[in-house]
RNA sequence: GGCCCCGUCGUCUAGCGGCCUAGGACUCUGGCUUCUCAAGCCAGCUACGAGGGUUCGAAUCCCUUCGGGGCUACCA
């Protein structure tokens, strides 16, 4: 019988989740669509001086954006809750204290000053760092002692000798000599528990079959699997590994602030589409095959699987994530073009939000949506539409200053100013006949002038349909002060 | 240092012994189209890290080597 797959993520939120975080958690959520199964969201925030609310907020808010909608985890619950770890520190205790009784661990005194002396002395002898097994064997009244002299102890795993060997889904077999393998801290001084404890613990008690992390936790594989053994768990229990490779920056190695940022916030506030992230990120690490690359969230949960996952790193290419979403917006319909346009726009107070501005952005993205590769760009593009205080830029003055572009302003001024219909047809049909035609001019030397005069700039949207949407009335103003410049 | 993982165009990848004089995508270059910018279309550049094997035949299997990365915490 095949056990019904349940997938987690299991970020530790001590930062805004990155690049990296958000791949693994839309390879799990896939597997787990794939499958069929469950897909479990779950907060690692053991190391309370590093985890604060505000990152798991940010945690939830960003999966939330993206669309990977979990099946159980914070804020929606679940039949094996809490799903934060803070939450559960007493079924963590309990396993501590039953290790200790069942001899799989044992109390360790020695204080980090000594583990850190010794360490060096390792080095300088060219051994194994790793723990030595000092505490080991502690008698009670040894125990007793170091109690009474105030020290607080660790709970420590002891790692028998031999060898952990498991299938890795993406690396295959992989195994580890417990001789690199020391003993290893599963609860602090102050009873609070380690990732290794509560990780394994956690695994196998909301039942996970499927552990797909990044390959950065491949080498505490053998410590979890010791943990699992000291709960009891049946080896046909346990969880199946696959590790993910990482994804790196630009040139060099990790993903960094200076090169491509690794903030999800960075990328929505840049205008990036969560279908464009996930499209992207689900390339680097995996590919579906047959040449296929623009694929949506729904095609994603029908190819994937972890078969097709490489076991090699990747590099985040900026310029791919953005060919991508200039995909992505031109195959947005007219009304979501519009809905997530929209805050671009207010935000950078090109409109304030009244109907009247919502009906010409509307009437307006139609020519400007396979203009652009970023939401961002928006304001920019529109901006043209909405301005009271019109100028031609800088950079465009001497363009439409000079005696030519005078005489192509004035003479489109009066052709302009006979149009009855305004539509870019007529406004075409005008300037066509009149300074193609009739003057003789190039069309883009005649459009240019006019173009920057209208719209302030050399680059705009198509000119004729720009107009449109102004209005005759500004655009023969706009003509008229250009001409005085 | 030790252990472990990884190695195809600049980048992401296809490839799982013959279909490969290595395919696609992004980038870049040139062209077409054209009212600017885009989009679209066409063309071009560029890769199996190296060395040994195995085999009739290797990018694909094995070994060595070199290179990159991870771990080596009372972080995860």
């Amino acid at each position: 019988m095949v056990k019904a797959v349940r997938v987690r993520f299991a970020p530790s939120p001590t930062g805004d989740l990155h690049v990296g975080n958000i791949r693994t958690a839309l390879f799990d959520w896939a597997y787990a669509r794939h499958t069929g199964g469950t897909f479990i969201f779950r907060i690692e925030d053991t190391d309370t001086t590093r985890v604060t609310d505000e990152y798991i907020a940010a945690a939830i808010d960003t999966l939330r954006w993206l669309g990977l909608q979990w099946d159980e985890g914070p804020e929606v619950g679940g039949e094996y809750g809490p799903y934060l770890q803070s939450q559960r520190l007493d079924i963590y205790a309990h396993w501590a204290q039953k290790f200790i009784e069942q001899k799989d661990a044992y109390y360790c005194f020695c204080t980090s000053e000594e583990l850190e002396a010794r360490r060096e002395a390792q080095k300088a002898a060219n051994v194994a760092p790793g723990y030595d097994g000092q505490c080991r064997d502690l008698s009670e009244e040894q125990i007793a002692a170091f109690r009474s002299e105030g020290r607080q102890a660790v709970v420590r795993m002891r790692m028998p000798d031999g060898e952990t060997t498991f299938v890795d889904q993406i690396r295959g077999e992989i195994s580890f000599d417990h001789k690199f393998v020391p003993d290893f801290v599963l609860a602090r001084g102050d009873g609070s528990p380690l990732y290794t404890l509560a990780v394994a613990v956690d695994d196998i008690s909301m039942k996970v079959t499927h552990v797909l992390r990044g390959e950065d936790l491949l080498s505490s594989t053998p410590r979890q699997i010791r943990v699992y053994q000291a709960m009891g768990v049946k080896e046909e229990d346990y969880p199946t590994f696959a590790h993910l490779p990482f994804v790196m920056g630009q040139d060099n190695a990790k993903l960094s602030k200076r090169n491509g940022e690794v903030s999800i916030a960075w990328y929505r506030d840049k205008g990036f589409l969560p279908e464009a992230i996930c499209n992207y990120l689900a390339l680097l690490g995996w590919s579906p095959g047959d040449d296929v690359e623009n694929i949506t969230m729904k095609q994603l949960t029908e190819l994937f699987t972890v078969e097709r996952v490489n076991s090699s790193p990747a590099r985040f290419d900026m310029k791919k994530l953005e060919a991508i979403n200039g995909d992505k917006i031109r195959a947005l319909t007219l009304d979501e073009f519009l809905e997530r346009s929209l805050p671009f726009l207010k935000s950078a107070k090109v409109i304030a939000g009244s109907q009247d501005e919502i009906a010409l952005v509307n009437s307006a993205l139609p020519i400007i949506q396979e203009r652009i590769t970023r939401l961002d760009e928006v304001p920019a593009m529109l901006k043209f539409l909405f301005t009271k205080s019109f100028a031609v830029e800088e950079a465009s003055l001497s363009k439409v200053s000079d005696a030519a572009s005078k005489d192509v302003l004035r003479r489109s001024l009066t052709e302009l100013e006979g149009i009855e219909e305004w539509t870019h047809d007529s406004i075409e049909a005008a300037l066509r006949s009149s300074l193609i035609e009739e003057l003789g001019l190039k069309p883009r030397i005649a459009f240019g002038s006019v173009r920057i005069a209208v719209t302030g700039s050399t680059i705009s949207p198509p000119l004729f349909e720009s107009m449109e949407l102004l209005g005759k009335t500004v655009c023969l103003e706009r003509i008229s002060s250009a001409l005085a410049l």
